[in-house]
RNA sequence: GCGGGCGUCGCCAAGUGGUUAAGGCAGCGGCUUGUGGCGCCGCCAUUCGGGGGUUCGAAUCCCCUCGCUCGCCCCA
Protein backbone atom coordinates (compact mmCIF):
# COMPACT_ATOMS: atom_id res chain seq x y z
CA UNK A 1 0.00 0.00 0.00
CA UNK A 2 1.66 2.96 -1.30
CA UNK A 3 1.46 6.07 0.94
CA UNK A 4 -0.71 8.77 -0.01
CA UNK A 5 1.01 11.44 -2.05
CA UNK A 6 0.65 14.79 -0.89
CA UNK A 7 0.36 17.61 -3.48
CA UNK A 8 -0.93 20.77 -4.29
CA UNK A 9 -4.91 20.51 -4.11
CA UNK A 10 -6.65 20.66 -7.84
CA UNK A 11 -6.43 24.20 -8.89
CA UNK A 12 -3.50 25.15 -6.79
CA UNK A 13 0.00 25.89 -8.19
CA UNK A 14 3.42 26.25 -7.00
CA UNK A 15 6.06 28.75 -8.54
CA UNK A 16 9.39 27.20 -8.61
CA UNK A 17 12.10 29.87 -8.89
CA UNK A 18 13.15 29.98 -12.01
CA UNK A 19 9.48 31.28 -12.78
CA UNK A 20 9.94 33.78 -9.56
CA UNK A 21 11.87 35.50 -12.33
CA UNK A 22 9.26 36.66 -14.41
CA UNK A 23 6.35 37.09 -11.33
CA UNK A 24 8.99 39.46 -9.81
CA UNK A 25 9.68 41.72 -13.30
CA UNK A 26 5.81 41.90 -13.60
CA UNK A 27 5.60 43.58 -10.01
CA UNK A 28 7.96 45.66 -10.26
CA UNK A 29 7.02 47.28 -13.38
CA UNK A 30 3.52 47.24 -11.97
CA UNK A 31 4.68 49.26 -8.86
CA UNK A 32 6.58 51.68 -11.14
CA UNK A 33 3.66 52.31 -12.77
CA UNK A 34 1.51 52.70 -10.50
CA UNK A 35 3.84 54.99 -8.46
CA UNK A 36 4.16 57.29 -11.45
CA UNK A 37 0.39 57.54 -11.27
CA UNK A 38 -0.05 58.54 -8.21
CA UNK A 39 -1.51 55.57 -7.42
CA UNK A 40 -1.48 53.90 -3.69
CA UNK A 41 -1.39 50.27 -2.68
CA UNK A 42 -3.96 49.22 -0.37
CA UNK A 43 -4.09 45.16 1.33
CA UNK A 44 -6.93 43.68 1.94
CA UNK A 45 -7.86 39.94 3.50
CA UNK A 46 -8.04 37.22 1.67
CA UNK A 47 -11.12 36.23 3.97
CA UNK A 48 -14.23 37.89 3.97
CA UNK A 49 -17.43 37.95 5.05
CA UNK A 50 -19.63 35.85 2.32
CA UNK A 51 -21.92 38.57 2.17
CA UNK A 52 -19.65 40.92 0.89
CA UNK A 53 -19.64 39.32 -2.21
CA UNK A 54 -23.20 38.01 -2.50
CA UNK A 55 -23.94 41.47 -2.21
CA UNK A 56 -21.36 42.97 -3.96
CA UNK A 57 -20.97 40.91 -7.21
CA UNK A 58 -24.47 39.60 -7.07
CA UNK A 59 -26.21 37.02 -6.20
CA UNK A 60 -27.40 35.43 -9.89
CA UNK A 61 -23.60 35.42 -11.11
CA UNK A 62 -21.93 32.25 -11.82
CA UNK A 63 -19.21 33.67 -8.89
CA UNK A 64 -21.43 33.82 -6.36
CA UNK A 65 -23.66 30.99 -6.97
CA UNK A 66 -21.07 28.19 -7.97
CA UNK A 67 -17.82 29.53 -7.89
CA UNK A 68 -16.58 30.47 -4.34
CA UNK A 69 -15.04 28.72 -1.32
CA UNK A 70 -16.77 29.16 1.28
CA UNK A 71 -17.04 27.93 4.80
CA UNK A 72 -18.12 28.15 7.99
CA UNK A 73 -15.48 29.40 10.63
CA UNK A 74 -15.20 27.93 14.71
CA UNK A 75 -17.59 31.43 15.15
CA UNK A 76 -20.43 29.84 12.29
CA UNK A 77 -19.40 33.23 10.31
CA UNK A 78 -19.74 32.12 7.13
CA UNK A 79 -16.69 33.42 5.35
CA UNK A 80 -15.36 33.14 1.91
CA UNK A 81 -11.97 33.24 0.17
CA UNK A 82 -12.09 36.22 -1.92
CA UNK A 83 -12.74 35.49 -5.43
CA UNK A 84 -11.88 38.90 -7.05
CA UNK A 85 -10.54 41.84 -5.56
CA UNK A 86 -13.10 45.26 -6.27
CA UNK A 87 -15.20 44.52 -3.65
CA UNK A 88 -13.14 44.18 -0.66
CA UNK A 89 -11.38 47.54 -1.95
CA UNK A 90 -14.69 49.37 -1.92
CA UNK A 91 -15.84 47.75 1.75
CA UNK A 92 -12.43 48.87 3.32
CA UNK A 93 -12.69 52.45 1.84
CA UNK A 94 -15.94 52.64 3.30
CA UNK A 95 -14.68 51.21 6.67
CA UNK A 96 -12.24 53.62 7.19
CA UNK A 97 -13.92 56.50 5.69
CA UNK A 98 -11.70 56.84 2.68
CA UNK A 99 -14.81 58.13 0.63
CA UNK A 100 -15.08 60.99 2.78
CA UNK A 101 -11.46 62.03 2.00
CA UNK A 102 -11.63 63.18 -1.78
CA UNK A 103 -11.44 60.46 -4.47
CA UNK A 104 -9.10 57.65 -4.26
CA UNK A 105 -6.46 55.73 -6.92
CA UNK A 106 -5.36 52.62 -5.23
CA UNK A 107 -4.43 49.18 -6.52
CA UNK A 108 -3.50 45.65 -5.38
CA UNK A 109 -2.17 42.21 -6.23
CA UNK A 110 -2.45 39.19 -4.50
CA UNK A 111 -4.41 35.80 -4.98
CA UNK A 112 -7.98 35.18 -5.91
CA UNK A 113 -10.33 32.08 -5.48
CA UNK A 114 -12.51 30.44 -7.84
CA UNK A 115 -13.69 26.64 -7.42
CA UNK A 116 -13.54 26.23 -11.38
CA UNK A 117 -12.18 23.84 -13.49
CA UNK A 118 -8.77 24.29 -14.45
CA UNK A 119 -7.70 24.95 -17.74
CA UNK A 120 -4.91 26.74 -19.56
CA UNK A 121 -4.87 30.46 -17.83
CA UNK A 122 -7.67 29.14 -15.30
CA UNK A 123 -6.49 27.81 -11.89
CA UNK A 124 -8.44 27.77 -8.76
CA UNK A 125 -6.15 29.97 -6.70
CA UNK A 126 -5.37 32.81 -9.14
CA UNK A 127 -3.41 36.05 -9.17
CA UNK A 128 -4.45 39.59 -10.18
CA UNK A 129 -3.44 42.64 -10.39
CA UNK A 130 -5.67 45.66 -10.13
CA UNK A 131 -6.67 49.68 -9.94
CA UNK A 132 -9.35 50.89 -8.77
CA UNK A 133 -10.45 54.84 -9.24
CA UNK A 134 -12.85 55.95 -6.21
CA UNK A 135 -15.37 58.82 -6.31
CA UNK A 136 -14.93 60.19 -9.89
CA UNK A 137 -17.57 60.26 -12.26
CA UNK A 138 -15.98 61.40 -14.83
CA UNK A 139 -15.24 60.18 -18.68
CA UNK A 140 -11.78 61.07 -18.17
CA UNK A 141 -11.31 58.67 -15.50
CA UNK A 142 -12.91 56.00 -17.39
CA UNK A 143 -9.87 56.79 -20.51
CA UNK A 144 -7.70 57.35 -17.51
CA UNK A 145 -7.82 53.78 -15.81
CA UNK A 146 -7.66 51.98 -19.62
CA UNK A 147 -5.05 54.28 -20.60
CA UNK A 148 -3.18 52.65 -17.38
CA UNK A 149 -3.56 49.37 -17.91
CA UNK A 150 -3.11 49.65 -21.42
CA UNK A 151 0.39 51.03 -21.27
CA UNK A 152 1.52 48.83 -18.87
CA UNK A 153 0.68 45.87 -21.06
CA UNK A 154 2.40 47.59 -23.52
CA UNK A 155 5.32 48.43 -20.85
CA UNK A 156 5.59 45.04 -20.52
CA UNK A 157 6.11 44.21 -24.01
CA UNK A 158 3.01 42.06 -24.96
CA UNK A 159 2.35 42.11 -28.76
CA UNK A 160 -1.16 41.17 -30.15
CA UNK A 161 -3.59 43.25 -27.58
CA UNK A 162 -6.98 44.26 -28.21
CA UNK A 163 -8.91 46.17 -26.52
CA UNK A 164 -12.78 45.97 -26.47
CA UNK A 165 -15.29 48.52 -25.42
CA UNK A 166 -18.91 48.70 -24.50
CA UNK A 167 -21.29 50.42 -22.31
CA UNK A 168 -23.84 48.97 -20.33
CA UNK A 169 -25.50 52.13 -19.88
CA UNK A 170 -26.70 53.11 -16.43
CA UNK A 171 -29.13 50.68 -14.26
CA UNK A 172 -32.19 51.97 -15.88
CA UNK A 173 -30.89 51.61 -19.33
CA UNK A 174 -30.09 48.03 -18.61
CA UNK A 175 -33.37 47.39 -16.86
CA UNK A 176 -35.22 48.61 -19.89
CA UNK A 177 -33.12 47.40 -22.43
CA UNK A 178 -33.49 44.07 -20.67
CA UNK A 179 -37.49 43.91 -20.92
CA UNK A 180 -37.26 44.20 -24.18
CA UNK A 181 -34.54 41.89 -25.26
CA UNK A 182 -36.49 38.86 -23.04
CA UNK A 183 -39.67 40.18 -24.44
CA UNK A 184 -38.05 40.29 -28.01
CA UNK A 185 -36.48 36.38 -27.06
CA UNK A 186 -39.45 34.89 -25.96
CA UNK A 187 -40.94 35.21 -29.13
CA UNK A 188 -38.18 33.11 -30.25
CA UNK A 189 -37.32 30.70 -27.83
CA UNK A 190 -37.58 27.49 -30.35
CA UNK A 191 -34.55 28.94 -31.90
CA UNK A 192 -32.04 29.25 -28.86
CA UNK A 193 -29.70 26.68 -28.14
CA UNK A 194 -30.48 25.26 -24.36
CA UNK A 195 -28.09 27.32 -22.64
CA UNK A 196 -29.37 30.18 -23.71
CA UNK A 197 -32.75 29.34 -23.42
CA UNK A 198 -31.69 28.70 -19.43
CA UNK A 199 -30.24 32.65 -19.05
CA UNK A 200 -33.64 33.45 -20.26
CA UNK A 201 -34.66 33.44 -16.54
CA UNK A 202 -31.27 34.27 -14.68
CA UNK A 203 -28.87 36.51 -16.85
CA UNK A 204 -30.48 36.94 -20.13
CA UNK A 205 -27.86 39.74 -20.84
CA UNK A 206 -25.21 37.23 -21.27
CA UNK A 207 -27.01 35.43 -24.33
CA UNK A 208 -25.66 38.32 -25.84
CA UNK A 209 -22.13 36.60 -25.04
CA UNK A 210 -23.19 32.83 -26.40
CA UNK A 211 -20.92 31.48 -28.19
CA UNK A 212 -23.86 29.27 -30.20
CA UNK A 213 -23.69 30.59 -33.77
CA UNK A 214 -27.43 30.08 -35.00
CA UNK A 215 -28.18 31.80 -31.87
CA UNK A 216 -25.69 34.36 -32.89
CA UNK A 217 -27.39 34.73 -35.90
CA UNK A 218 -30.66 35.30 -34.36
CA UNK A 219 -29.57 38.14 -32.43
CA UNK A 220 -28.30 39.89 -35.08
CA UNK A 221 -31.85 41.07 -35.47
CA UNK A 222 -32.57 41.89 -31.67
CA UNK A 223 -32.72 45.06 -30.07
CA UNK A 224 -29.24 46.55 -29.45
CA UNK A 225 -28.79 48.15 -25.91
CA UNK A 226 -26.74 51.03 -27.65
CA UNK A 227 -29.57 52.16 -29.51
CA UNK A 228 -32.23 51.52 -26.52
CA UNK A 229 -29.64 54.31 -24.01
CA UNK A 230 -30.40 56.81 -22.71
CA UNK A 231 -29.44 60.33 -24.26
CA UNK A 232 -27.16 60.89 -20.94
CA UNK A 233 -25.66 57.73 -21.33
CA UNK A 234 -24.95 57.72 -25.30
CA UNK A 235 -23.42 60.54 -24.56
CA UNK A 236 -21.41 59.78 -22.32
CA UNK A 237 -20.20 56.37 -24.25
CA UNK A 238 -19.46 58.96 -27.57
CA UNK A 239 -17.14 61.10 -25.00
CA UNK A 240 -15.22 58.10 -23.58
CA UNK A 241 -14.58 56.75 -27.17
CA UNK A 242 -13.35 60.53 -28.38
CA UNK A 243 -10.81 60.32 -25.52
CA UNK A 244 -9.74 57.19 -26.49
CA UNK A 245 -8.83 58.69 -29.92
CA UNK A 246 -7.18 61.62 -28.56
CA UNK A 247 -4.33 59.04 -26.72
CA UNK A 248 -4.07 56.80 -29.70
CA UNK A 249 -5.40 54.08 -28.04
CA UNK A 250 -7.06 51.75 -30.40
CA UNK A 251 -10.42 49.97 -29.64
CA UNK A 252 -13.40 48.31 -31.38
CA UNK A 253 -16.61 48.65 -29.76
CA UNK A 254 -18.01 45.02 -28.93
CA UNK A 255 -21.79 44.81 -27.92
CA UNK A 256 -22.28 41.66 -27.08
CA UNK A 257 -19.51 42.48 -24.00
CA UNK A 258 -21.45 42.04 -21.02
CA UNK A 259 -19.47 41.05 -18.07
CA UNK A 260 -19.86 38.65 -15.55
CA UNK A 261 -20.58 40.74 -12.51
CA UNK A 262 -23.35 42.70 -11.30
CA UNK A 263 -21.89 45.89 -10.01
CA UNK A 264 -21.08 47.30 -13.37
CA UNK A 265 -22.49 50.53 -15.05
CA UNK A 266 -21.26 52.52 -18.32
CA UNK A 267 -17.94 51.65 -19.59
CA UNK A 268 -17.27 48.04 -19.77
CA UNK A 269 -14.34 46.58 -21.42
CA UNK A 270 -11.35 43.85 -21.99
CA UNK A 271 -8.72 43.17 -23.39
CA UNK A 272 -7.71 40.26 -24.85
CA UNK A 273 -5.12 38.61 -26.63
CA UNK A 274 -5.12 36.07 -29.25
CA UNK A 275 -2.29 34.01 -27.75
CA UNK A 276 -3.91 32.58 -24.64
CA UNK A 277 -6.74 29.84 -26.41
CA UNK A 278 -10.05 29.92 -24.83
CA UNK A 279 -9.01 32.12 -21.82
CA UNK A 280 -7.87 34.86 -23.63
CA UNK A 281 -8.71 37.99 -21.49
CA UNK A 282 -5.77 39.65 -19.57
CA UNK A 283 -7.56 42.50 -18.19
CA UNK A 284 -11.24 43.50 -17.95
CA UNK A 285 -13.04 46.32 -16.02
CA UNK A 286 -15.41 48.91 -15.88
CA UNK A 287 -17.59 51.42 -13.90
CA UNK A 288 -19.21 50.38 -10.96
CA UNK A 289 -21.16 53.79 -10.19
CA UNK A 290 -23.39 51.69 -7.33
CA UNK A 291 -21.30 49.52 -6.00
CA UNK A 292 -20.42 51.27 -2.77
CA UNK A 293 -23.95 52.31 -2.10
CA UNK A 294 -24.97 48.72 -1.99
CA UNK A 295 -22.27 47.97 0.04
CA UNK A 296 -23.81 50.45 2.70
CA UNK A 297 -21.43 53.40 2.02
CA UNK A 298 -22.12 56.58 0.65
CA UNK A 299 -22.94 56.62 -3.07
CA UNK A 300 -19.45 56.52 -4.59
CA UNK A 301 -18.47 56.44 -8.19
CA UNK A 302 -15.98 53.91 -9.30
CA UNK A 303 -13.98 52.87 -12.27
CA UNK A 304 -11.65 49.67 -12.14
CA UNK A 305 -10.07 46.41 -14.03
CA UNK A 306 -7.92 43.59 -13.18
CA UNK A 307 -5.42 41.60 -15.03
CA UNK A 308 -4.58 38.02 -14.46
CA UNK A 309 -1.19 37.76 -13.59
CA UNK A 310 -0.75 33.84 -15.07
CA UNK A 311 -1.69 34.90 -18.20
CA UNK A 312 0.44 37.89 -17.80
CA UNK A 313 3.18 35.45 -17.58
CA UNK A 314 2.15 32.90 -20.14
CA UNK A 315 2.51 36.20 -22.75
CA UNK A 316 5.69 36.77 -21.56
CA UNK A 317 6.82 33.66 -22.76
CA UNK A 318 7.80 32.33 -18.82
CA UNK A 319 10.82 31.34 -17.63
CA UNK A 320 14.15 33.12 -16.55
CA UNK A 321 17.65 31.61 -15.14
CA UNK A 322 18.81 33.60 -12.24
CA UNK A 323 21.18 36.03 -12.88
CA UNK A 324 24.67 34.37 -12.50
CA UNK A 325 27.07 35.49 -9.19
CA UNK A 326 29.39 37.58 -9.54
CA UNK A 327 31.52 35.95 -7.36
CA UNK A 328 31.79 31.89 -6.19
CA UNK A 329 33.77 31.13 -3.54
CA UNK A 330 35.31 27.91 -3.54
CA UNK A 331 36.48 26.38 -0.09
CA UNK A 332 37.80 23.25 1.15
CA UNK A 333 38.95 22.42 4.80
CA UNK A 334 37.86 23.03 8.09
CA UNK A 335 39.92 26.57 8.63
CA UNK A 336 38.94 27.32 5.03
CA UNK A 337 35.52 27.03 5.75
CA UNK A 338 35.06 29.33 8.12
CA UNK A 339 37.03 32.13 6.90
CA UNK A 340 35.15 31.69 3.39
CA UNK A 341 31.57 31.66 5.65
CA UNK A 342 33.24 34.80 6.81
CA UNK A 343 34.33 36.46 3.79
CA UNK A 344 31.22 35.90 2.25
CA UNK A 345 29.58 37.76 4.21
CA UNK A 346 31.67 40.57 3.85
CA UNK A 347 31.29 40.48 0.01
CA UNK A 348 27.65 40.23 0.41
CA UNK A 349 27.87 43.56 2.72
CA UNK A 350 29.99 45.32 -0.51
CA UNK A 351 26.85 44.96 -2.20
CA UNK A 352 28.00 41.91 -4.41
CA UNK A 353 26.47 38.97 -5.35
CA UNK A 354 28.07 36.27 -3.67
CA UNK A 355 27.61 32.14 -3.73
CA UNK A 356 29.36 30.31 -1.26
CA UNK A 357 29.88 26.77 -1.84
CA UNK A 358 28.28 24.71 0.61
CA UNK A 359 29.40 21.02 -0.68
CA UNK A 360 32.46 20.68 0.75
CA UNK A 361 33.25 18.57 -2.53
CA UNK A 362 37.27 18.92 -4.41
CA UNK A 363 38.21 21.76 -5.99
CA UNK A 364 37.23 20.28 -9.53
CA UNK A 365 33.62 19.38 -8.37
CA UNK A 366 33.36 23.10 -6.82
CA UNK A 367 35.11 24.73 -10.34
CA UNK A 368 32.80 23.02 -12.16
CA UNK A 369 29.77 24.01 -10.50
CA UNK A 370 30.60 27.68 -10.22
CA UNK A 371 31.60 27.52 -13.89
CA UNK A 372 27.90 26.04 -14.81
CA UNK A 373 26.28 28.85 -12.44
CA UNK A 374 27.92 30.93 -14.50
CA UNK A 375 29.85 32.91 -11.89
CA UNK A 376 32.72 35.79 -13.14
CA UNK A 377 35.40 35.64 -10.77
CA UNK A 378 36.29 32.51 -8.21
CA UNK A 379 37.78 32.66 -4.97
CA UNK A 380 39.49 29.81 -3.98
CA UNK A 381 40.39 29.42 -0.22
CA UNK A 382 41.91 26.00 0.81
CA UNK A 383 43.94 24.68 3.46
CA UNK A 384 47.09 26.63 2.46
CA UNK A 385 45.36 29.48 1.78
CA UNK A 386 43.75 29.68 4.95
CA UNK A 387 46.95 29.38 7.10
CA UNK A 388 48.56 32.03 5.16
CA UNK A 389 45.73 34.18 5.90
CA UNK A 390 45.35 34.48 2.12
CA UNK A 391 42.92 34.15 -0.91
CA UNK A 392 43.46 33.51 -4.56
CA UNK A 393 41.51 35.19 -7.58
CA UNK A 394 40.94 33.73 -10.53
CA UNK A 395 38.17 34.35 -13.70
CA UNK A 396 36.10 32.04 -14.39
CA UNK A 397 35.25 33.17 -18.12
CA UNK A 398 37.15 35.78 -20.09
CA UNK A 399 37.79 39.05 -17.81
CA UNK A 400 36.27 42.58 -19.23
CA UNK A 401 37.81 43.69 -22.42
CA UNK A 402 39.36 46.76 -21.28
CA UNK A 403 42.92 44.69 -20.12
CA UNK A 404 42.21 43.47 -16.81
CA UNK A 405 45.88 43.04 -15.01
CA UNK A 406 44.10 39.61 -14.27
CA UNK A 407 44.66 37.16 -16.92
CA UNK A 408 42.14 34.52 -17.96
CA UNK A 409 43.86 31.51 -16.43
CA UNK A 410 46.35 33.40 -14.19
CA UNK A 411 46.01 33.18 -10.45
CA UNK A 412 46.60 35.81 -7.77
CA UNK A 413 47.17 34.98 -4.15
CA UNK A 414 46.70 38.54 -1.97
CA UNK A 415 45.88 39.14 1.91
CA UNK A 416 42.28 38.24 2.69
CA UNK A 417 41.99 41.87 4.08
CA UNK A 418 42.49 42.77 0.85
CA UNK A 419 39.88 40.85 -1.57
CA UNK A 420 36.61 43.05 -1.13
CA UNK A 421 38.67 45.98 -3.08
CA UNK A 422 40.51 44.13 -5.90
CA UNK A 423 37.28 42.04 -6.28
CA UNK A 424 35.14 45.44 -6.19
CA UNK A 425 37.86 46.65 -9.02
CA UNK A 426 38.34 43.91 -11.40
CA UNK A 427 34.11 43.31 -11.38
CA UNK A 428 33.88 47.01 -11.86
CA UNK A 429 36.21 47.02 -15.46
C1' G B 1 -21.05 20.42 -13.74
C1' C B 2 -20.29 18.19 -19.15
C1' G B 3 -17.03 16.27 -23.20
C1' G B 4 -11.87 14.81 -25.58
C1' G B 5 -6.51 13.52 -24.75
C1' C B 6 -2.77 11.77 -21.35
C1' G B 7 -0.17 9.57 -16.79
C1' U B 8 7.18 4.99 -17.34
C1' C B 9 13.34 8.03 -12.27
C1' G B 10 13.82 15.40 -10.40
C1' C B 11 13.23 16.67 -16.14
C1' C B 12 12.87 14.68 -21.35
C1' A B 13 11.88 9.86 -23.18
C1' A B 14 11.99 4.35 -25.54
C1' G B 15 9.05 0.29 -24.63
C1' U B 16 2.01 -1.87 -27.14
C1' G B 17 1.53 -9.60 -23.45
C1' G B 18 7.26 -13.22 -22.32
C1' U B 19 13.46 -14.06 -18.87
C1' U B 20 17.49 -8.42 -15.68
C1' A B 21 12.19 -1.76 -17.68
C1' A B 22 16.55 1.50 -23.35
C1' G B 23 18.72 6.28 -23.75
C1' G B 24 19.59 11.61 -22.79
C1' C B 25 19.81 15.82 -19.16
C1' A B 26 20.51 16.91 -14.11
C1' G B 27 22.69 14.71 -9.58
C1' C B 28 26.50 11.82 -7.00
C1' G B 29 31.49 9.32 -6.95
C1' G B 30 36.15 8.37 -9.54
C1' C B 31 40.15 9.01 -13.44
C1' U B 32 43.05 14.34 -11.35
C1' U B 33 45.53 13.10 -2.41
C1' G B 34 44.01 21.34 -4.52
C1' U B 35 41.78 23.85 -10.03
C1' G B 36 36.49 24.18 -14.02
C1' G B 37 34.09 24.62 -18.75
C1' C B 38 36.06 18.66 -22.74
C1' G B 39 36.59 13.39 -22.24
C1' C B 40 36.26 8.54 -20.02
C1' C B 41 34.43 5.05 -16.04
C1' G B 42 30.92 3.89 -12.26
C1' C B 43 26.24 4.83 -9.28
C1' C B 44 21.19 6.61 -9.75
C1' A B 45 12.96 3.15 -11.31
C1' U B 46 12.61 -4.77 -7.60
C1' U B 47 9.11 -0.79 -10.84
C1' C B 48 5.74 1.79 -14.79
C1' G B 49 -0.19 7.54 -10.76
C1' G B 50 -3.23 4.17 -7.28
C1' G B 51 -6.55 -0.21 -6.63
C1' G B 52 -8.83 -4.50 -8.57
C1' G B 53 -9.36 -8.10 -12.66
C1' U B 54 -7.92 -11.24 -17.20
C1' U B 55 -3.49 -14.42 -18.06
C1' C B 56 1.23 -19.62 -17.00
C1' G B 57 3.05 -14.45 -17.58
C1' A B 58 1.11 -7.22 -17.94
C1' A B 59 4.19 -0.91 -17.96
C1' U B 60 1.73 -3.16 -22.11
C1' C B 61 -5.52 -5.93 -22.25
C1' C B 62 -10.26 -4.79 -19.10
C1' C B 63 -12.79 -2.16 -14.95
C1' C B 64 -12.67 1.49 -11.10
C1' U B 65 -10.22 5.56 -8.99
C1' C B 66 -6.91 9.73 -8.59
C1' G B 67 -4.25 13.40 -11.09
C1' C B 68 -2.79 16.35 -15.28
C1' U B 69 -4.27 18.58 -19.79
C1' C B 70 -7.45 20.74 -23.71
C1' G B 71 -12.38 22.40 -24.83
C1' C B 72 -17.61 23.68 -23.12
C1' C B 73 -19.18 26.81 -19.26
C1' C B 74 -17.29 31.16 -16.80
C1' C B 75 -13.91 34.86 -16.42
C1' A B 76 -8.61 37.61 -14.88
Amino acid sequence: MALERLQTLRGMVDLLPRQTMVWQQVEEQARHHFHRAGVREIRTPLLEATALFARGIGEATDVVCKEMYSFQDRGQRSCTLRPEGTASVVRAAIQHGLLNQGHQRLWYMGPMFRYERPQAGRQRQFHQLGLELLGVAEERSDVDAMAMAWDLLGDLGIQGLQLQLNTLGTPEDRRCYREQLVGWLEQRVQQLDPDSRQRLATNPLRILDSKNNTTQDLLREAPQLLTTLGKESRERFEGVCQLLQALDIPFVITPQLVRGLDYYTHTAFEITSDQLGAQATVCGGGRYDGLAAILGGPPTAGMGWAMGIERLVLLLGSQKDATPPQVVLLNRGESAQVRALVLARQLRQAKLHVELDLSGATFARQFRRADRLGGRLAVIIGEQEAQAGVVKLKWLHHPPQSGSDLDMGEEWTLPAAEVSKTVERLLAD
